[in-house]
DNA sequence: TAAAACATACTGACCGGTCGGTTTGACACA
DNA sequence: TGTGTCAAACCGACCGGTCAGTATGTTTTA
């Protein structure tokens, strides 16, 4: 009945405590003991399932992703303008990084690795590009159909992600200092005014 | 005739070694050896300046933060119409994010620390609410100078923080993927198209 | 010459990773 | 149903090394 193998189970529980401690302590700073004592598990398990600590990350890292992927896939298709389709979208991230702090934080500790780890830059990189190429067309489009006035839509794309990750940033270091999740909306409706053909 | 006495000069040696140190691989994974390494310095010359590693990092915070304060205070006067002041002050950030990825590193570093110290965290917090409470500020005199629609001027002061720390965010991820300073100032101009009062 | 400013050697705690051994469960065979 | 088998899964003591911080002595400066 359950097709999830003990062994699969084990692994999870590793990377959902290491999850947990990378987002409360960041990597250098939560041990793989720690990691093991959160998930109920011995080190030999744990090295039994991971080769390194640094694999572990990387395992995380592609999981978080594969995940972003879906769920923006999810939206990629659509019918309307694509002005209402953005907000859409902003609407959407708000459930969705609306759950937790820990959630976020571990992103930024993504981000953050990317930077110092080549390995953990090349896994990012691409999805990053991907996204941009994602919204760069979507604007594109709106560009084509008449909704929005002609700007380099690779900047346009640029903006719409500086805006999400940075709103996500204040969010993580004051969490209570304002409904995030409208924020989004409301600050993603402000600069499509910006993008907005003006009717002529 | 030079004022800075030699123990200064030791400590500044420290920090700037120390921030590279931080910048480059972390907090956490940067060594209290390899700082004074860098430096040129003894472990005994750095416990003689700083009580511990996480006071050293607490002095850069510190120092950085005045540092921003003050360049914020030299574009705070100003006659011109606040639109055309905030484009001013997102080409002199461009200036001064330019320089180095190290420098916006180290930046980001403060920012997650701040999520798990709450030292840092109260250090923090307080000059990130007078940022944005001078955005809110200069949005507000514009709504009432009438070059600004009427929004909610602390959300559109929150908008453009995410927007300034989302680029920086970026240039971290992908440091040659486009000119962000000139981003910076021209998805600024698109959120100012957004929030510009729309002639009557 | 006293205090400030350093240097060096050291300590104890901790951490990533290893290793030899043990448990568990699925399957075969009787 | 009982029993032997084997590999996957797991355990936890242990090792080499690193790290923040200290103890103590030496040089520099005023």
């Amino acid at each position: 009945m359950n097709e999830r193998s003990k062994g699969e189970v084990t692994a999870e529980k590793i990377m959902r405590a290491a999850q947990e401690g990378f987002a409360q302590n960041g990597y250098a700073a939560t041990g793989v003991a720690e990691i093991c004592a959160s998930a109920g598990v011995s080190k030999g398990a744990f090295y039994y399932h991971f080769e390194s600590k640094q694999s572990l990350f990387m395992a995380l890292v592609e999981a978080w992703l594969g995940e972003l992927e879906g769920s923006l896939a999810q939206v990629a298709e659509g019918v309307q303008p694509v002005p209402e389709r953005l907000l859409a979208m902003s609407r959407l991230m708000t459930g969705l990084f609306s759950s937790d702090v820990v959630q976020i934080s571990i992103f930024f500790e993504f981000w953050m690795q990317a930077g110092r780890d080549a390995a953990v830059h090349a896994a990012v990189i691409a999805p990053y590009y991907h996204f941009q190429r994602f919204f760069a067309e979507l604007l594109q489009r709106g560009i084509d159909e008449g909704s929005l006035s002609a700007i380099d839509p690779v900047l346009g794309a640029q903006g719409i992600i500086s805006l999400a990750s940075g709103l996500l940033l204040q969010r993580l270091l004051d969490p209570e200092g304002a409904d995030w999740g409208r924020l989004l909306e409301s600050s993603m409706q402000l600069l499509l005014e910006g993008l907005r053909k003006v009717e002529s």
